[in-house]
DNA sequence: TATGAATGAGCGTTCATTCAT
DNA sequence: TATGAATGAACGCTCATTCAT
């Protein structure tokens, strides 16, 4: 079968689309991207037709780490605080620990490219989320506040914060502290 | 700095640029803004020498709009609860009823070409929120944060409202009012 | 104004093309017929916006020359026989003058691209055949025969007929004086 | 002369780039060939070193089939006239019935890369009718015309009445019968 | 100053050919 | 021998910028 598709080589062609992308923007050229993956031109057209299909693989290879990284280990049963905190620590976490890769997300996030498919497929990982913050509303634990706005307020809110520690580690944790408060305080029933 | 001969010609020009970024991203052509100008293509370049120092441009005149918008008829005797709460509703109002120009500010705010210059110009006329936070924090109205992240966090609140309520028009005042309340509720002192 | 589109240059594009497509094919490089032109490699497309605009713009061209070599001094007056003799001995005349132009017609005759409009467009001036030949039929003068046919057929002797000349000069005149014969003999009536 | 393994896949390979050079012209794709034919890209360049070596194959490949088909049965002690009349209906029935070959034929004569060597053993074959040809001058029964240009004139004419006929089956019988009468029109001597 | 044609570097992508398997 | 991934030159085209008018 001569050489087969490595996996490798497409993972490091998504691992140096996000190098690249996160130092020069998503207008880097794919040319950039095969040198740092230390491949040639042409070859990064065999993993992905085209560079909008890269954009797309990259935004869904992103959200997955991040989905594993927030969602492993999730403590059902625990309280709605303690479940919502642990969410919040693992994204925030993420964050900072890959800043590039959190940067390269939120470009993607405002490109225009991305497909139906690509979102729905980003999003879906996070499904059991919104099922939490559902129970949460009709147990009365939270407030009867649209979905998206409470899931919107708490992205924000932790990209501001990963934002706020990458530029200030030591006061990593006072940030991450007070940002769920807020987000906190402002979903939860007094 | 060089005065170009026509205020006019400048300012269709910075028009343009934002209604064009907004549609295409900021990757547009500058022969689409000229165009959209109603000018010639080399004109564009007798008031702005390069693609990068328009759209530095268009961040300095966004910034300034908005804080035209935010900091007028500032109420500075009120509390501190009404005067946050004053420029919460004059941003998330701006946001909402110019969503071409908050789109186009978010974007440029993510681009690399911005300026040092640009960066400290176009935060300078915000310099009052500083100021009366720095004051509500020693008068004990509100908690001790580091002044990045309130502002920040206003920013990525009041921001996520404005995208929120241009989709759903109906439940533009139920996200303002959440917004609001999430921010206050996370900086109040109790 | 500006430097004007100027048709010096517009014409020394289409000039060039058809000198660099006679030499190496239709699949010649634009930049290569840009060179050729003593241009830049971006202005051809200031003139034509795409290869294939170029290449149909090529077809009319070189039809239009040769519906005025073919078509000038017509003999409206004469008999059929000497008014198809005009067309015929132009119709040679201009392919053995101008072989590179008679080359690159045919092979963009057998192109993909050409456009409906620009079939039309480059048959339009040749309408007057058809209306002797069609008069012709009626006056018992030529057999009845397909219009098609004898169009198709005075093309293709005359193309071979250009193309023997072209190699072999000195029997020029024997080809075309029996090419004609052979196309008279077949359509006039006994 | 190298002779490689397996003549059936040289045979699919030929079979194949008839089709597809017929469908999409010679620019197209060794990929697609190689598809259309079952193998992979590597492979047909075991059995062609380049692809202007399998364009030149595709050449003689047809020649010889045409040749077959014209050649067979040849009533050699008919007269000229009959036997004239039997290649040129052998031939204008090949190119009916063989649309894709016919077509691959005629853009194959037109391309730039065909090697002096291709288009002697191309029109080897066809040998036997230059030497009817010679003789039939000889013998008073056909014009004393250039042989080439008596050959030319039969391509040109039966190749006309081919595509014609494709075009408008119902007058295929008209074309091929109008072709060849004016074809020995032009050659017969009176 | 205003114009827009001219420029050419740079882009994403294709494809004939090579070569590791 | 057969495979198809790997290669990189070459292509058509775009666009920020320059410059003749």
């Amino acid at each position: 079968m001569a050489r087969p598709k490595s996996n490798d080589k497409r993972t490091a062609i998504l691992d140096a689309a996000v190098r690249v992308f996160a130092e020069r923007g998503l207008a880097a050229a794919t040319s950039a991207i095969s040198s740092a993956a230390g491949i040639a031109e042409g070859t990064l057209f065999t993993y992905f037709k085209t560079k909008d299909e890269l954009v797309n693989a990259v935004y869904r290879q992103l959200k997955a780490e991040l989905a594993i990284a927030m969602m492993s280990r999730f403590p059902a049963r625990k309280s709605v605080r303690l479940r919502l905190l642990h969410i919040w620590t693992r994204y925030v976490g993420w964050g900072v620990e890959n800043p590039l890769q959190q940067k390269v997300l939120r470009q993607v996030e405002m490109w225009h490219g991305l497909t139906k498919e690509s979102k729905k497929a980003g999003s879906a990982p996070f499904r059991e989320i919104e099922t939490m913050m559902r129970e949460a509303v009709r147990d009365r634990m939270v407030k009867n506040l649209p979905q998206v706005f409470m899931q919107a307020t708490m992205s924000a809110l932790a990209e501001t914060v990963m934002e706020l520690s990458r530029h200030d580690r030591k006061r990593a944790r006072v940030y991450e502290k007070a940002g769920f408060e807020m987000l906190w305080a402002g979903i939860a029933k007094k």
